[in-house]
DNA sequence: GCTCGCGACGCTATCGGTAACATAAAACTC
DNA sequence: GAGTTTTATGTTACCGATAGCGTCGCGAGC
C-alpha cells in the first residue's frame, strides 16, 4: 500500500495522501481534514462494531471513513473530473468497500424530479398482448442506462376515469412523464391526462386533440402498400380480413385497403371483406368457408399475421396451395412469420420503435424542460416480400377449383 | 361565512375559529397561533402574487394559509381522528383549495421505505403472454388502495445476470420487495436475487432453494385430476400434448399425466405423447396427422387450452365429432374456453390468484417487518367439466374410423 | 512583497414529510 | 383549588443528497 503513494502526482498530494499514509507520517494534511479524521476513526469503529449491516451506508459513511466531507463524496461520485486523483481513489475505494448504493429516493427529492415514466394501459387486455410487450421493450431499451424506470399504472385499479384522480395520482406518486397506450378508436380516455401538465405521449393511435403528442404506426400507409403490392402482382380479386373494429389500427388498415382498391379502380367485393378479431382461429374458420366456395378471391390481405396464418392453414386444408392458388398478405411481421411455411409476405411494423420514440421524446422533454415541442409521429412501415404472395396463377388455380369442395361437411 | 361560526361546537372553538373569524374578532386564538398567523399573511400574499403555480404546494403552504404548523397539517391529513373539527375543516379546505398533493418521494425518504414492488421477468417473451398479464392483474388488485406500485424491471435491460448489479439496482432504486416471474425450469436466474435481503417471491415454479418464498399453481395435481377424470369416463387410450419442455409447468403437467396413467395401470403410448409449444397451430397440425391414423387415442389431454382448441379444430376438420368420437381436455380455463364450441372441459388455473397471493405476502412482510415467515404455496386447480369430454363412444367412433383417411393429401 | 485568481474542498441550508419530544390550556380528580 | 391527565398543537431534528457560497493554500503577475 505505501508504495502506491510514490505514484501520487505532486499536485494532488498537496491536500491528501491515502488515509493510511496520513496516519503513518501525519504530513501534508490540511488542518481541517486532520480534525475530522481522528474524530472519524471513532465513528468508523462504532459502525464496524455493529456487526451486520443494519442500516444502509450513505454518503456520510463514506465521508467519515475517508475523512472527507459528504459534499466531496457526492461530487466525486457524480463528476468524473472532480478532485485530486488521490481523493477520487479514496472515495471510490471506500464506496466499493462499504458497498455504497445511491439512494435514488433522496436524489429525487432534492432534485424535485421523478425518474419514472408511468405507462398506462387503457384497458386490461393489453397487458397480455404481443404489441404491448414490444412497445414496452422499446421503452426499456431507451431507458437502459438512464436513471429512469417504468411504473405500470393500472387504469382500472386506480379509477382513472375521474380526471381529478388520475391527475393527483400521477403527480403525487410516480411519474415524471406518461405514456398512455390507448389503441381504441373511440376512447375519450386519454383526454383525462392532457391537463396534467406532465409530459405525455399517446401511443397506439394519432390523437389530434390540442397539442398532445402521440406516436403511432402508419397503419393506413402500410395497408396501402400491401394492397398495392398485391395489385401489382396482378391480383384483382382481393379479399380482406378485418381486425376488431374498435381498434384504431384495424380500421386504418381497412381504410388503406379500400382506398387503394378504389385508386386502382378495383371493386371491393363486400362478401370478401370479413370481420376477424386478430386471432388465428376465427380467421381460419371464416376462410374455411370462404375458400370452399367456387367464387373466391385470388388473394387475401389479412389485417395481421396471426390471421394470415389462419388463412393459409385454411387454404392448405382445402388443398389450395399458397401462393400458387391463393396469395396471402399479413401485417405486423411478428416473430415467426419469416419461418412460417410459406414464409409470410407482410408489412413490418416497428412496434419496438414506437416505445423507443415515445420514451426518447419524454426523456428529452424532461431533461431539457423543453416543453414546447410536440411530437406527432407516424412511424413508417415496410413491405416485407417473402413467399406467401405471387402473381395469380390462372390455370393452376382453375385446376384446383374443380376439386375445391370435396372436404366440406 | 360568519354564520358558520355559530355551528362550531364549543369544544373545538376553544382553540381556533375559522381563519376569517379569527381576523374579524381576534378572540379565542392562542397566542402562538396569533403570531404565526400575522406572519403568514404576508407569505401567503407573496405566493399569490407569483400568479401561476410555479412550485407544487407542500404542507408548509397549507400550514401558512391556515396558520397552523406543518405537523398539524401532516397529522390531520393522515389521521382521520386527529384534531378539532374546526382545525380539520380548515386544513382539509385549504388542501383542497390549494390543490395539495402528497409528495410520496419525501414520504418514502423519511420512512426509509420504498412503496414499490419490482416485478422482474426472467425472459422477454413473458411480457406479451396471457399468463403474465393475469398475474400482474392479480398483483394490481391487491395493491389498489395501498401506497404500493408496480415497477417493471427488465431483466435484459439491466444486466441482471450479474448478481452484484441486480442487487444494487433493486435496492438503489425502486423496490421494497420483488416478484420474480421465472417459469423456466432450469433457470439459475432467481438465485441472483435471494441474497438481496429484500422480500422476494418467486412466481411460476416452486423454488426449493433455501428459505425463498414462492407461489405456484399445482400443475401436477391439476394434470392428475384431468387424467383421472378422463380415465373415469372410461378412456384407456389417452394421448397427451405437451407444452414447451423448458417450462416448469409444462413438465409438471406431463408428469401428472404419466403418473396418473401409471396409477391406473394404463400404458402410455409414446406415439400419442406429442411435443407442442402451447400454441394452437402446432397442436392443430400435429393432431391433423395423428388423428388421421386408424390407430388413435379416444381422448387427448392438451397441456393448455390453446392447444386443446387446435386439437378440436383438427378433429373437426377430419370429420371427428368432439366429444363423441374424441374427448379433449385442456388446462388453464382461459377466457373463451367456456364459449368455445364444444365448451372446453379443462383445469382452471387461478392465475390472478398467483399475483394476489404473492403481492399480499410481500405487503405483509413489508408492513410488519415480519421477515421470518416464508411462503411456499401451491395454489389449487379446479376441474371444470364442460362438454368436450365424454365417455368413449365405441360404435360411434368405429363408424367414423372407416371414413377417417378421406381428406388426407 | 502583495494582490488576484483558481483549484480543492467544507459548511449550511434545503427538498417535503414525519417521529419524538415539548408545551399550553382545558378537563378531571379528590 | 392544587395536582394530574388529556387534548391540541408546536419545535426540533432528522431521512440522504446536493446547490450555493465560503475558505484555504498556492502560484502567477506586477
Amino acid at each position: 500500500m505505501p508504495n502506491k503513494a510514490d505514484a501520487i502526482p505532486d499536485r494532488g498530494a498537496r491536500y491528501a495522501l491515502s488515509w493510511q499514509n496520513e496516519l503513518a507520517n501525519g504530513m501534508q494534511i490540511p488542518r481541517y481534514a486532520r480534525e475530522t479524521l481522528t474524530l472519524n476513526r471513532l465513528k468508523v469503529r462504532q459502525i464496524a462494531m455493529q456487526g451486520k449491516v443494519v442500516k444502509k451506508v450513505s454518503m456520510s459513511d463514506i465521508a467519515r471513513v475517508t475523512g472527507l466531507s459528504t459534499m466531496t463524496v457526492s461530487r466525486v461520485l457524480r463528476d468524473d473530473e472532480f478532485g485530486t486523483e488521490m481523493t477520487r481513489k479514496r472515495v471510490l475505494a471506500a464506496a466499493k468497500k462499504l458497498n455504497y448504493e445511491v439512494n435514488f429516493i433522496a436524489r429525487q427529492l432534492k432534485a424535485n424530479q421523478i425518474f419514472q415514466l408511468g405507462v398506462i394501459l387503457s384497458f386490461e387486455g393489453l397487458l397480455g398482448q404481443h404489441y404491448f410487450g414490444q412497445v414496452l421493450q422499446g421503452i426499456q431499451q431507451v431507458l437502459t442506462g438512464t436513471d429512469y424506470h417504468v411504473v405500470l399504472l393500472d387504469s382500472k385499479a386506480e379509477d382513472f376515469d375521474d380526471p381529478q384522480k388520475c391527475a393527483s395520482f400521477c403527480r403525487e406518486r410516480h411519474a415524471g412523464g406518461l405514456i398512455v397506450v390507448a389503441p381504441r378508436k373511440d376512447e375519450l380516455y386519454p383526454s383525462n391526462f392532457i391537463d396534467l401538465k406532465l409530459p405525455l405521449v399517446i401511443v397506439g393511435r394519432p390523437f389530434e386533440h390540442q397539442s398532445t403528442s402521440y406516436v403511432d404506426v402508419d397503419n393506413y400507409g402500410g395497408a396501402c402498400a400491401m394492397t398495392d403490392y398485391l395489385i401489382r402482382l396482378g391480383h384483382t380479386e382481393i379479399g380482406f380480413l378485418k381486425g376488431p373494429s374498435e381498434l384504431h389500427d384495424a380500421s386504418q388498415r381497412e381504410l388503406g385497403y379500400r382506398k387503394t382498391m378504389a385508386k386502382h379502380k378495383l371493386l371491393v367485393q363486400e362478401k370478401w371483406v370479413m370481420q376477424g378479431d386478430y386471432e388465428l382461429r376465427k380467421a381460419f374458420h371464416i376462410c374455411l368457408q370462404l375458400l370452399a366456395q367456387s367464387d373466391r378471391p385470388t388473394a387475401i390481405f389479412a389485417a395481421n399475421d396471426q390471421m394470415a396464418y389462419g388463412v393459409i392453414d385454411a387454404a392448405q386444408i382445402l388443398g389450395l396451395r399458397v401462393p400458387e392458388d391463393l396469395s396471402v398478405g399479413g401485417f405486423d411481421d411478428i416473430e415467426g412469420s419469416a419461418e412460417f411455411v410459406p414464409a409470410l409476405t407482410t408489412i413490418a411494423q416497428p412496434m419496438q420503435d414506437i416505445g423507443r420514440v415515445a420514451a426518447r421524446y419524454l426523456l428529452e422533454v424532461l431533461d431539457k424542460s423543453n416543453v414546447s415541442s410536440v411530437l406527432h409521429q407516424k412511424l413508417h412501415t415496410r413491405l416485407v416480400i417473402r413467399s406467401s404472395a405471387s402473381p395469380p396463377n390462372g390455370p393452376m388455380s382453375a385446376s384446383v377449383r374443380t376439386r375445391r369442395n370435396r372436404p366440406s361437411p
